[in-house]
DNA sequence: CGCGCATGAGTAGCATGTTACCTGTCGGGC
DNA sequence: GCCCGACAGGTAACATGCTACTCATGCGCG
C-alpha cells in the first residue's frame, strides 16, 4: 500500500507538488485542519510536513493565523542558484579530476536519456535524467550531506516555470548546455568543466527569473548579472 | 518568560546542547517518552525537535525502537567542513571585492573581541565573536539562505572538542588564523582572503578530527589531506 | 453616520490517547 | 542442554482533545 511509507513524508511530497504546481496559490493562507482534510490524514503528519517545509522556506507559519505559501520571489531564486553555483561548480571540477570509466559511462548514459526525452518532448523524463546527471557529478565528492542539500535546493525551484512552458525549444536549449559540461569532465579539463557548469546554472536561473518576472528582458539581464557577480570557484 | 518562544525550539536547542556536551552519549538509544520527561514537556514538541535533528543527521530514528544519537564520525566532520570550504571560501573572496568602511569596522571589532576573549581565556566569548566574524563575512553575499545553512553546519560541529580542551594555546592558535583573513579582505585581495579562509577551515577541521581520533597524528594528516583535496574556489 | 468594543469563529501549539509493530525474553518441546 | 515460538514491554507514528491567542465582523453607542 501507499501507507507503507510514513504519512508525514507522503504529505510533505504532496504539499511540495501542490505548491510547485500552483494548486496552492502563492501568498495564500491555509490551515493544518484544511490540509489534513485535503490529504485525508490527521493533523499530526500535516503539521510535521509543514514544519519541515518551513525549514526550507517554502512556507511560513503565522501563529494562530495559518500557513502562508511563500511564492518563488526573484530574490529567492537568486539565493538558490547562488548556492548551487557555489556547490556544483567545484563539484564539476572535482569530477573532471577524478575520472573513472564508470563515471564516463554513467554521464554519457544520462546525456543519451536526455536526448531521447527531448526528441519525445517528454519533459518528465528530461528532468529525471537532468536530475540524475547533476546528482552523479555531485556524487564524485562522496559527500552525502552535499548531495542531499543540493537536492533540496533543486526541489525548491523544481520545474516551476520550465515545466509549464514546455516548449521543446526550451527543453532542447537547456539540454544542450549539459554537453559541454560532460565533455569537459570527460576530457579531465577542470576549469572548462567549472565554466560550463557555471554557464548552465546561470542560464537556468535566468530562465526561471525571466519567466517569473513576466519575461521582461530587463529583469532577465539583471538576474544574469547578479548571478555572474559571484566569485566562481575554479580549480587552483 | 522563557515560554514566550515555542517549546519545540527550546527542546531542539537543549537536545543539541546535550548531544554536543556528551550528556547524551554517542550511539546511545533514547525514546521520545524519556526525553519528554527529561525536559518536562509533552511528547509532541520533543518529537518535532527530534525530527528536525534527524534532518540534520545528528540523530537517526529507528522505528519502534528509539532515537539513536549519531556521534560525530570523522566522515561527518569531513562532510561538514568540505561544505563550509565550498561556501565560506568564495564568501571571503566576495567580501574582499565588496569592501565598505562599515564592513572593515565590524571585522576589526570582532577581531578585537576575540583577542580580548583569548587574553581572558573566555572560550565562550571567543566562540561568539568567532561566530559573528564568519557570519559577517558570509553576509556580504546577502544570501540569507546561505547564512542560515552555514549556521546549521557550524551548529553540528559546534565547539565539541575545542570547547572541552580549552587550552589557551589552542584558543590563541585558532584566533590568530582569523587575522590573515581579515587583513586580506581589508586589502581587497580576494585570492589571499580565499586562501587564508581555506587554511583556517582546514586547520579547524583537522583539529576536530585529531581530537576525535584520540589525537593520532596519522588521522590528522589524513584529514588535512582529504580536506585539501577539494577544488578550492578562488576569484576568477 | 462613524467609531470602538465585545464576540465568536478559526488557528497554531501543546498534551494525551490509540495503534501497529519491533524485539528481547522466557518457557516448553526435543 | 538447545532451539523455537508465544508473549509482554516498549516504541514511533498517528489521531484527537484542549487551550490560548488572533482577528474579522457586527452591534451598540456617541
Amino acid at each position: 500500500m501507499t501507507d507503507a511509507v510514513k504519512l508525514s513524508d507522503f504529505v510533505l511530497k504532496e504539499l511540495r507538488s501542490a505548491i510547485l504546481n500552483g494548486e496552492l496559490e502563492e501568498g495564500s493562507l491555509h490551515s493544518i485542519y484544511q490540509l489534513a482534510d485535503r490529504f485525508e490524514v490527521s493533523r499530526t503528519p500535516v503539521r510535521e510536513a509543514v514544519l519541515r517545509l518551513a525549514d526550507t522556506g517554502m512556507v511560513t507559519i503565522e501563529k494562530n493565523r495559518g500557513i502562508r505559501v511563500q511564492g518563488q520571489s526573484a530574490d529567492e531564486i537568486r539565493r538558490v542558484f547562488e548556492m548551487r553555483l557555489l556547490l556544483e561548480v567545484p563539484a564539476s571540477s572535482h569530477a573532471a579530476l577524478h575520472l573513472s570509466d564508470q563515471l564516463v559511462e554513467k554521464l554519457d548514459g544520462y546525456l543519451a536519456l536526455m536526448s531521447e526525452a527531448i526528441v519525445r518532448n517528454d519533459s518528465d523524463a528530461f528532468f529525471r535524467s537532468d536530475y540524475a546527471l547533476h546528482d552523479r557529478i555531485l556524487a564524485t565528492l562522496e559527500n552525502s550531506r552535499l548531495n542531499e542539500y543540493v537536492r533540496s535546493l533543486r526541489d525548491i525551484t523544481q520545474n516551476m516555470g520550465v515545466l509549464t512552458t514546455q516548449h521543446s525549444r526550451t527543453l532542447r536549449a537547456v539540454g544542450l548546455e549539459h554537453e559541454p559540461v560532460v565533455n569537459a569532465i570527460k576530457a579531465g579539463d577542470a576549469p572548462a568543466a567549472a565554466a560550463a557548469m557555471a554557464d548552465h546554472l546561470v542560464e537556468t536561473g535566468s530562465l526561471l527569473l525571466a519567466q517569473l518576472g513576466g519575461g521582461g528582458p530587463a529583469s532577465s539581464g539583471w538576474a544574469s548579472n547578479a548571478l555572474r557577480q559571484l566569485p566562481l570557484p575554479t580549480q587552483r
